[in-house]
DNA sequence: ACCTGAACACCGTTCAAGT
DNA sequence: ACCTGAACACCGTTCAAGT
């Protein structure tokens, strides 16, 4: 049968590619996922990724979708707002250079994003629905440029350009990260309902 | 006499350097910024830099310098925390991709940075003493979080990776800016010294 | 359909040697 | 003191050719 499928299965294939370069991105930070180092881990030469993946930034796009969690996910059980932004953000921390990979090529379509839509879903009572969008942006950004600066201290301190201890480092950007948020949160929905307790 | 400075000048030095590289991120963009491209436009052998920087990164930092206004004319005249922010983002807008050279080298020492400086004293009327430098570098991180989003699809749009306005983005990244720094800063204040109605 | 081989046009950095 | 020349170990991407 020559239309039969997994007749001749192929030696690498996308969802393979995607996987080996998050695997890289986590044991050796973005640096050292290249397009080289990808095809001689699959075993395979360079140019045979280019069927599977039309560039290298397709690539880092499709492995930003696996960081970011789906919508469901990220608004687990509560619904809340604050609770779908710390998802995000150990999301994003779960792999190395997590908030770089996705800042930088997942930016475009960030208002359509997995993480903006359960934002928005999470701030419908107390944010308005035409300013619903704009708040879930913010929070974006704010998530992204906090766990930025730590991923970034972390790899320099793994590199030696900076002394510190990376837990101390961590404990600081947790605390910047709920100053950040609560205050962030407090200032949009400061004509709350009902009167809600801090975490 | 032998110990005469200028009786030989060099070809390049340090600000040059510096100064060429600013320009390549004006004109070009982050990633023609290569110690090569630099050292043509200077006309240069590449291997001439490395008497004058020890490497890229220190290069980067030192440009960084540029972006980053000195903390007197980041806090200008009225001295507030708003304004602080809003004058450290247009400068990172002022060079193109000028939010993630500032992220991705600067964020070692971004606590002891201008900006960070400049923060901290335009919050000492509003926030207790020790929880300034939380609050500043939270305030920084959506900074810089908000102005690597907008340079990100700008980036983009240019490259022809995604359709849109540039306008029209830009607005989009000013009202998400405008709304998160006001929420930011009101859920931070909001223990201010007048009596203040509570709910 | 999927991959190899070879090439093109690049990188950052080091280091002996020149002046 | 400052720069050249040459090398090393890499990049992303294209494309004819193979199977």
């Amino acid at each position: 049968m020559p239309s039969e499928r997994n007749s001749r299965v192929s030696r690498v294939d996308r969802d393979a590619i995607v996987a080996t370069a998050l695997r890289i991105l986590d044991d050796f930070g973005l640096a050292d996922v290249s397009m080289r180092r990808l095809a001689s881990e699959l075993g395979v030469q360079p140019s045979a990724l280019y069927w599977h993946v039309s560039n290298k930034q397709e690539l880092l796009a499709a492995v930003a979708d696996q960081i970011v969690p789906p919508a469901p996910v990220l608004l687990g059980e509560d619904l809340s707002a604050a609770s779908v932004a710390r998802r995000l953000r150990s999301a994003l921390l779960t792999h190395r250079d997590g908030a770089e990979v996705v800042l930088s090529t997942y930016a475009l379509s960030l208002g359509t994003s997995p993480a903006a839509a359960a934002l928005q879903a999470a701030l419908r009572p107390a944010v308005a629905a035409e300013l619903r969008p704009t708040v879930a942006a913010a929070v974006l950004q704010f998530v992204l440029g906090n766990a930025s600066v730590l991923q970034q201290r972390l790899t320099a301190v793994r590199f030696g350009a900076l002394s510190g201890d990376e837990q101390v480092m961590t404990a600081a950007s947790d605390a910047e990260f709920r100053v950040g948020l609560d205050a962030l949160l407090a200032g949009v929905t400061r004509r709350a309902d009902p009167p809600t307790a801090r975490s």
